[in-house]
DNA sequence: GATGAATGAGGCTTCATTCAT
DNA sequence: GATGAATGAAGCCTCATTCAT
């Protein structure tokens, strides 16, 4: 009866599987799904290698399961932090200074959990082999993505599918910079300079000239 | 006359040895260097497991090898190409357009060897890892096409280490983008309609102006 | 009833690694070290490769594990049955007549465990090595077992440090001949015969004459 | 045909076959036949895997071949060194000095070639294994030894097979500690003493007063 | 909900050997 | 007399997975 405290690491299930994906998150990060090993990660969490499998079912379910947990933790935080700005200008687009601080604040997030843009970055690559279990998973993200950035800057740019493959292949690359970087390199900033690039000038600034 | 069955594929080392490369270089390219097994690669190239360690030692010299394959081949055919323009305005820069040639002639380079381009997208992300073989390779590679850059735009430009960041950061997007999508995207195309965003015109555009 | 069928071959682990080191020790002693095969080894266990190496992690931490149980079999089985003798005398030393006894007690377990002797015997001479695993242990235990001798002929003989060394060169030295020989050779009696050569007679003898 | 003195190692295909011998001896005697591999001895001959099987034709072989030069050089020298005083009381035994003498050169000899000592140790210990290829060899140079050993020792002592053995065992047994000991052991000085213990005085004395 | 034992497959590497040149 | 390439067989180790408890 009186002896069911004595060694649980965590109580809440919900919470075990958190701090499971947490470690997952670090260790696939590192060395990609290939070079990952399921019992370093079982270690790590302080269970066995069947114990981890008993949560997941297999190692690929596992990775599935990192997935969502990223895109709970990142997009999830990020429209949560955003939605305000978002919603209010949603019908005919946001105004130009919303949609730079919704970029703004994309890449402030990317740039406070490196341990999730560099679980992306590591895995966008290696999942550009088709076969790869997360092939699909990132051929979806890309294309939501380039329809987000797409909705967001299209009243503000001449050709909306392009300026979004720019924003995003800046954002990737930039973020790649950074990872390899360490401290030293501030990831935001360098945002800010590229950012001016952009043509947004000429179809916003008549569209609001406009107004 | 007909006596060379058995042994002997090939005659000429060197040609065996560009071959095993050019298998490697698709192999990893897809999997990485994790996910990449040496006994797929001998198969391959039709010898066994060891015959090919026999060539190159491990399989970590193996990557190696692969690495200043690609130096060789892309690198080297690189400036190969765009010497002449280079060489004839080294002393005090090259004009913007020839800048603009050279950085195009990359991208055109890059999407002609599609595989040559995804081993490096896919090696420069596992690599972030520090303890990858390949890691301090690609931390210098970055170093010198970061210098590389600054060298080319900087008579044309005001702030030249970023925006040898913001091209950089752009050429790797973009690829990886392109690796994405497979046929029915344009790299040299994109890369064109990008690279107008970058803030040349008042740093360049005044001087050339003077002149 | 009969649900105990496919696993499960021997229910305590305890008797299991006890068997597992038996077996090694039959093997490594035969083949030395570097002759050993892990896989040999696994299948006179009934199991795997692998298997076997979820026990003991490595092939040379195997072989420390057996070093360990040869102590505990051998070392700890004659201070066991040495005990007594030894105990009794120990403040100003034993009594010749003891000592003898003690020694012979010695070889007469020796020989009674052939396996362990040979492996002692074999690895002893693969172990001159100082890069072999053993090296150090070898190193060790001559150096404890010269000491223990010196201490049980201190008292009855001139220079203990160098009746020590004879000792030890004598029952190494015959007891490779026994290995070597088989059936036909009884070490005991060899060894009976070598200590009588032993110069104990002017040290001791006098001594105890003297009391 | 005056390109012949191009870029020879060795003219001599005795030397050279001398040097490999040499070569093999050592890492035969630190590792052992079953820790030893032809490709080391051939880098550290200067020639492929291969050019030295061409010589040898197997790593069986080489080992029978370094028995052999084993033989030649300790055995034929020791002979060689130790003939004079030997030929001269072969018909009804030789005095004790000269047998005393001609034990004390075998240990003198061993002491000054320790590479022949140590591949002599580990063979031997190796060879234990009936299934080794230098098994046979070993229970036939003991049983040399130890007739050779009655034979010297044969006219001083009561029971000639008994000190033959033990005088090889000393000799092992001091070999091996000289081994592990390295370089502060005296072997000899460890012989002289121990050789003292030897029951000669009784037999021999009593003996030789009888003339 | 988890452990401990084990499997089976595969991975990298080493090695003795062969053979055409 | 030797090299260089290659084979095939092990060898050690790792790993995802399974399963009885």
């Amino acid at each position: 009866m009186a002896r069911q405290s004595r060694r649980k690491r965590t109580q809440d299930p919900e919470v075990r599987r958190a701090q499971i994906l947490d470690e997952a998150i670090g260790i696939i990060g590192a060395r990609g799904y290939h070079g990952f090993a399921v019992l370093e990660l079982a270690q790590r969490c302080g269970l066995t290698n069947g114990g981890l499998l008993y949560h997941f079912g297999s190692k690929e379910q596992l990775l599935l399961a990192v997935l969502e947990e990223h895109d709970r933790r990142l997009t999830g935080e990020m429209i949560a932090a955003l939605g305000p700005e978002l919603r209010t200008a949603k019908h005919d687009g946001a105004p130009l200074t919303v949609v730079l601080k919704v970029l703004r604040n994309i890449v402030q997030r990317a740039s406070a959990i490196p341990e999730l843009t560099r679980l992306y970055a590591v895995l966008q690559a290696e999942a550009l082999d088709p076969s790869h279990p997360a092939h699909d998973y990132f051929v979806a993200r890309e294309a939501l993505t380039l329809r987000g950035f797409e909705a967001l800057v299209g009243p503000h740019v001449a050709d909306p599918p392009i300026v979004a493959r720019q924003l995003h292949a800046l954002m990737d690359g930039l973020g790649l910079q950074w990872l390899r970087a360490g401290r030293g390199f501030d990831l935001v900033a360098a945002w800010d300079q590229a950012v001016t690039g952009i043509p947004w000038c000429e179809a916003s600034g008549q569209r609001e000239r406009k107004k």
